[in-house]
DNA sequence: TGTCCACTGGAACGTACGGCTT
DNA sequence: AAGCCGTACGTTCCAGTGGACA
């Protein structure tokens, strides 16, 4: 056993020695990089530019509002348009500073504004301070420093949705009391309804200009990827097949570009474990599967246990052949599961939320109905595969003891479906 | 046509917690 | 140390809803 361990490794040393590399930098491929060229989006880049273009003669330049699909490459658009202006700033000799925060990954105003405040290197505590008091200090910091300050706010729409947008209404009216600086705001929002959650105030200050991002065609997803592996991978490793069905499969998926240089990326990885000489077809197809086993493996791993508590419900419901359940049906199960690990339940208001998260996490689909006089609730069904479920909870030391339990409250429910 | 069911989903509020200012 | 802050997670209350049924 521990010779062929050993050969086997000696396999893999000795291929690395001969230096055959599939890849020559696979951080091209990843979400954040910012390449060189960015394939059909070049008209709009120019745009852009003419925008922000003003901001080097210490004006203020409009407000933009981007908006357009996942994937579609407005954020990448921006940051190329950013890191140009800064560069030309700094030959210019011109006071720039530029933010870019990631508002759902920020998560909330008060961290919002904290970034912006790292960014013209005013430090404020990640915490216990009122947000007031932080966008005061962002005020004064600015007007201290006396620069042209671009704050790009990307995926804007997370935060107006979660917590209103009174963030950007302030942020719209900070050039009101700068003296000596001036603030232009760029919004980029994902959802293209985003412009309905805004008062009119706010909207049309935002929205001096307005971009909208299509999604990429399959031919156009090709070309960026054909722009990308060049940097990526070595010699001609990559099939032009593989390529194609990396763009194709995007295609289908609104022309996500991201989603394209995933499969790319995984099917590289997928191809180098295995050896091969060359990413194929197969590989990619490969990757699809991976790809969309970790994003089930991660979203179930990482739920509250009440959230696992709910699935598990539509999964002993599914299990009983009630494919489509009602609310009432699953925090009836919810309860008799949260008997048996022995935690309180929560209320059925707060259930029904969580279902709400899991159907927004694409765990579950849910639907409202309206059953006549048998009342107006969701049903709900799994939205993922049912196989994973006892593999993935058999490791976990709280919920293990669910897997082959039988709610007895699912033998009335058998017969009504 | 009105009633009624089984909820939905918004809003206000409570509690616990970590962390800053004074 | 006290007071205050934002955040996360939850409860309670309740008006609103759409369509089957009498």
């Amino acid at each position: 056993m521990e010779k062929i361990e050993v050969d086997m490794l000696d396999d893999v040393f000795e291929r690395f020695l001969s230096n055959f590399q599939l890849f020559k930098d696979r951080d091209v491929l990843r979400h954040d990089y910012v390449p060189p060229k960015l394939p059909h989006r070049e008209t709009l880049i120019k745009y852009l530019g003419m925008i922000v273009a003003p901001i080097l003669k210490m004006a203020r330049c409009s407000n933009v509002f981007i908006y357009g699909k996942p994937g579609t490459g407005k954020t990448v658009a921006m940051k190329y348009v950013l890191s140009r202006l800064e560069r030309k700033a700094a030959e210019s000799g011109a006071s720039v500073k530029v933010a870019y925060v990631n508002c759902r990954l920020a998560g909330t105003e008060y961290r919002v504004f904290t970034s912006l405040c790292e960014a013209i290197e005013v430090h404020v505590p990640f915490t216990g301070l009122a947000v007031g008091e932080i966008f005061d200090r962002l005020k004064k910091g600015l007007e201290v420093r006396k620069v042209s300050f671009i704050a790009v706010l990307d995926e804007i729409d997370e935060l107006v949705k979660t917590r209103g947008d009174g963030l950007l209404y302030e942020l719209t009216r900070i050039n009101e009391v700068l003296a000596s600086s001036k603030v232009s705001i760029v919004g980029i929002s994902n959802d293209l309804c985003f412009k309905e959650l805004l008062e009119p105030r706010v909207l049309s200050s935002l929205s001096e200009e307005e971009i909208m991002f299509r999604p990429y065609d399959a031919s156009e997803l090709r070309d960026i990827l054909q722009e990308r592996a060049k940097l990526a991978f070595c010699g001609n490793v990559l099939l032009d097949g593989a390529i194609g069905l990396c763009a194709a499969l995007a295609a289908g998926e609104h022309g996500d570009a991201r989603r394209a240089l995933d499969l790319l990326r995984v099917a590289g990885e997928v191809a180098e474990r295995n050896n091969a000489d060359a990413i194929t077809e197969d590989h990619v197809r490969e990757a699809a599967r991976r790809i969309e086993h970790d994003r089930v493996f991660d979203a179930l791993t990482n739920l509250t246990t009440h959230s696992k508590l709910v699935l598990f419900s539509v999964y002993f419901l599914g299990k009983a052949n009630i494919s489509a359940a009602i609310t009432g049906d699953i925090y009836e199960v919810y309860g008799e599961l949260c008997k048996e690990v022995g935690t309180s339940t929560l209320t059925q208001r707060r259930v029904s939320g969580l279902i709400n998260e899991l159907d927004a996490m694409g765990l579950l689909n849910a639907r409202v109905v309206s059953r006549g006089r048998y009342g107006r609730t969701k049903k709900i069904s799994l939205a993922i595969p049912r196989s994973p479920f006892k593999k993935i909870y058999a490791n976990d030391d709280y919920l293990d003891l669910l897997t082959n339990f039988t709610p007895t409250c699912l033998k009335g429910k058998l017969r009504r479906s």
